[in-house]
DNA sequence: ACCGTAACACTAACGGTTAGGTTTAAAAAA
DNA sequence: TTTTTTAAACCTAACCGTTAGTGTTACGGT
């Protein structure tokens, strides 16, 4: 059909990018709530109806470019070196995740979002969303098959450590520890 | 100072019973987008202010009296039975609650929930609230104490599996397995 | 009988979101 | 090139949840 090349497409990615840049600005300096949606748009030189069409929601613009993080869990599961098992791999992204999000470019969108109710809820069920999607990559990618169910407790559980380190004292170490009991959990479905 | 008496209060607590029982009425019947909290109060015959002063929220119509739910969790670890193990109480409690929700007296609500985005958030965030005050409730009620992470993670992984037997096929079935896996990993948190 | 106040009402607005219909400029067709 | 089509962006105006401001009523304590 259409073969993806030229102006609009430039243009068109180029407008998504100053509003998303404009809104985090914003954000960061005045605090999300402080921000409207028409206050972006006016900053960013853009109709209303123009924020909306590049993101579904005000929460989306802050979550920008999170499509890495569904990616990056599943992967960890399908990408991971023959034979190696599924845990210590899932333990390694997640831990890695972790660390990304306490960098200094990270961590002010982090304390943002922690003291918004509506971003934290947003962040959650997309969370939940990924978790859904983990478990359908490891169901796929599993040498002696499991239960669906054990492979959906199994995604929750995952992104639970990811959630549980974020907001504990030391993440690195409550990353270990939760992972600990998820490998004992897995261990327990093991067909005898 | 005021002893609770009279009129005021029961007017109140009628008030509040009215405006719930018509909003689920509406919205079972028509569908919870298609119910505006305008149409609430006029059906309910109060002001639109009525309606916020007695819920937080439109969705807070739904969810009602989930106030017992945070109560059962904690109350299933605080109130067990003398030397009764935790990880068998809280299987038993999760049971219970997800029978609940099969009830056909609930069954049409969760299936509303499970239809509303609006409502799904809302639930999660509420889950994970309810998560931290087990998490807080368990780590209180330990003979040999654990991490504060442990209980918490423990405490997530509760209601993950009450989550995840609420839409999974064989409901029962499911908390089963899922509980097997917890009782894995809190073996694993023994402090040797 | 009186007063304080809790419950409710009314109006008007704010902020996120969407629908309707128009303009602009890129891409494809002629 | 010129024409036609298409998709991005615009504007206006509204809808809906929610809140603030400001009464008004009637219950409860004195």
């Amino acid at each position: 059909m259409t073969e993806p090349s030229g102006r609009r497409e430039r243009k068109k990615a180029a407008t998504r990018r100053k509003i998303a840049d404009t809104a985090l600005r914003l954000f960061l300096e005045h605090g999300y709530d402080a921000v409207g949606i028409r206050d972006v748009a006016a900053e960013a030189d853009v109709a209303v109806t123009t924020v909306f069409s590049h993101f579904a929601s005000k929460e989306a613009l802050v979550f920008e470019q999170d499509g890495s993080f569904e990616q990056r869990l599943t992967r960890a599961v399908t990408d991971r070196a023959p034979h190696e098992p599924l845990i210590p791999a899932l333990h390694r992204e997640i831990e890695a995740l972790v660390r990304h999000c306490l960098t200094d470019e990270a961590a002010p969108v982090w304390r943002m979002v922690d003291a918004s109710p509506a971003l934290r809820a947003h962040e959650e069920s997309t969370m939940l969303r990924h978790a859904e999607s983990l478990a359908t990559a490891i169901a796929a990618d599993l040498d002696p098959p499991r239960t669906a169910t054990a492979c959906r407790t199994l995604a929750r559980f995952v992104v639970d450590a990811y959630a549980l380190a974020r907001d504990a004292d030391d993440p690195q170490a409550t990353v270990d520890e939760v992972f600990h009991m998820i490998e004992a959990a897995w261990e327990a479905t093991r067909p005898s």
